[in-house]
RNA sequence: GGAGAGGUGGCUGAGUGGCCGAAAGCAACGGUUUGCUAAACCGUCAUAGGGGAAACUCUAUCGGGGGUUCGAAUCCCCCCCUCUCCGCCA
């Protein structure tokens, strides 16, 4: 949702941004239909305020009951055009993307999306590379074929040192973070239909969701939908802005539509892990925070040692509610090459507004601005593994993690 | 799952058909005065949208939706949520 304030002042701005994200939407029909609404709005209230007034009359005048009577006819008639408008525009306005910062690069896929800098060596290897996916098997760590058996297919076991491996990664993260000035939460795994909404998952990504049968509720696709939604309906304390806010869930996606995307082992799944960034700020210092959760995301893969890029992601790659993007994509020798880990996005007032999260601070007010940000999921220990790698497949667990594994690597099994 | 109670402004809490966008208290803000870490007094104090240069004014909002009525925080219906007790249970 962006602001149809806008949209009235300067449509062109609008037409613009929805012609560079290929949007399908038909700015000018929205905008026709917004200056009726607007113009039968002004009618209604009209309406309604001489119907107000003639109330008022009726105790002393019965005969202002037959006119109110008959106003009243009128009224709902209009109401009833007025409601239909509207919908018909929310409906619209559902769809409109955000607006884009001006250094979104442009470009249709993530190939296009442009490198800002490469961290780390790659690690070099005299020997035949596993991918994941085998060293899993191999060290008896990574169960896919009973994941299957017992949910489906995109679903998996950590198992043994792999689950003490991500288990550790997680809490670290956490503890990371809670250093940085996060506060910690451990939140629903399911949100309704209107915290998905508010969150811009819907409508934008609805296949990606995983509903529950005969309730108002689905299942999480990543806590930033539980975690921007707590605030829903608040007007927070601008003095107690910047919040900071973490926490770990499991993250459920149908992932339709991407197959043979990636799809080698887990490294796309119905079910991953992940140590989340949420901030709600000022507008004046979105820009800043998001800046802040990319050096945190840095920060932490530089502590496990895992080579990356940082990529600007492309107007084409960015999906409508982001304002800006940036990925990080790690370097996985199964692979042989950069891959996603995290993601992190300014969402300006797009999610604030949906969810109706304001603050104030003195006489200033207005819609917080949030940012959303990967910190950790399973893919990095998917990396891990395939980085860390020795010649006999055992793989070397990296520092940081040691003191939550206990242990310093992880062996092939007998 | 069963039984009961209740949802009103930042908080507490009055308000059972018009004079109620809502008493009172607390908190907050502005001021006066007295002054030792504070009190007393005066004033201001919901949100969103529309019109207006402004004064001001109109509309909507008392959990949500619908209904009755000339008129609804107040009456009726449906839903949601919270709390208490019982049962069950990690």
């Amino acid at each position: 949702m962006i602001d149809l304030k806008l949209l009235r002042e300067n449509p062109d701005l609008v037409r613009k941004t929805c012609a560079r994200r290929g949007s399908a939407i038909n700015v000018d029909t929205l905008i026709a239909l917004d200056a009726d609404c607007r113009g039968l709005l002004a009618e209604v209230e009209a309406m309604r305020g001489e119907r107000n007034r003639l109330s008022k009359e009726c105790k002393d005048n019965p005969a202002a009951r037959d006119a109110v009577r008959e106003l009243k006819e009128r009224l709902a008639a209009a109401e009833e055009r007025l409601n239909g408008l509207e919908s018909k525009i929310a409906a619209m306005a559902a769809y409109l993307p955000n607006l884009l910062a001006d250094d979104v690069p442009e470009g249709a896929t993530d190939a296009d999306n442009v490198e800002l800098r490469k961290v780390g060596a790659i690690p070099q290897f005299d020997f035949k590379v596993r991918d994941h996916q085998e060293l899993g098997e191999l060290l008896d760590i990574i169960d896919t074929q009973r994941g299957a058996k017992v949910a489906q297919s995109g679903f998996y076991y950590w198992k043994g040192k792999g689950a003490q491996l991500v288990q550790a990664l997680f809490f670290w993260t956490q503890r990371e973070l809670v250093n940085r000035g996060f506060e910690l939460f451990m939140t629903p795994c399911v949100a309704k239909e209107k915290t998905l909404y508010g969150t811009g998952y819907l409508p934008f990504f609805a296949d990606q969701t995983y509903g529950l049968k005969d309730e108002d509720l689905a299942l999480i696709g990543t806590s930033e939908q539980t975690l921007v939604g707590f605030h829903a309906d608040e007007v927070l304390d601008g003095a107690t802005l910047p919040r900071c806010y973490t926490a770990f869930t499991p993250c459920f996606r149908t992932e339709s539509g991407s197959y043979g995307k990636a799809s080698r082992g887990i490294f796309r799944v119905h079910q991953f892990h992940k140590v989340e960034q949420i901030i709600f700020c000022k507008p004046s210092e979105s820009v800043k925070y998001h800046e802040f959760c990319l050096e945190n995301e840095e920060y932490l893969l530089r502590q496990l040692g895992l080579p990356y890029h940082v990529v600007n992601v492309c107007v084409g790659d960015l999906g409508a509610p982001g304002y800006k993007k940036y990925d990080i994509e790690a370097w996985f020798a199964g692979f042989a090459t950069y891959r996603e880990v995290t993601s992190n996005t300014n969402l300006t007032d797009f999610q604030s507004r949906r969810l109706n999260i304001r603050y104030k601070d003195g006489d200033e007010r207005g819609f917080v601005h949030t940012i959303s940000a990967t910190a950790m999921t399973d893919r990095a220990a998917i990396a891990i593994l395939e980085n860390n790698q020795q010649a006999d497949g055992s793989v070397i667990v990296p520092e940081v993690l040691r003191p939550f594994t206990g242990f310093d690597k992880i062996e092939p099994a007998q």
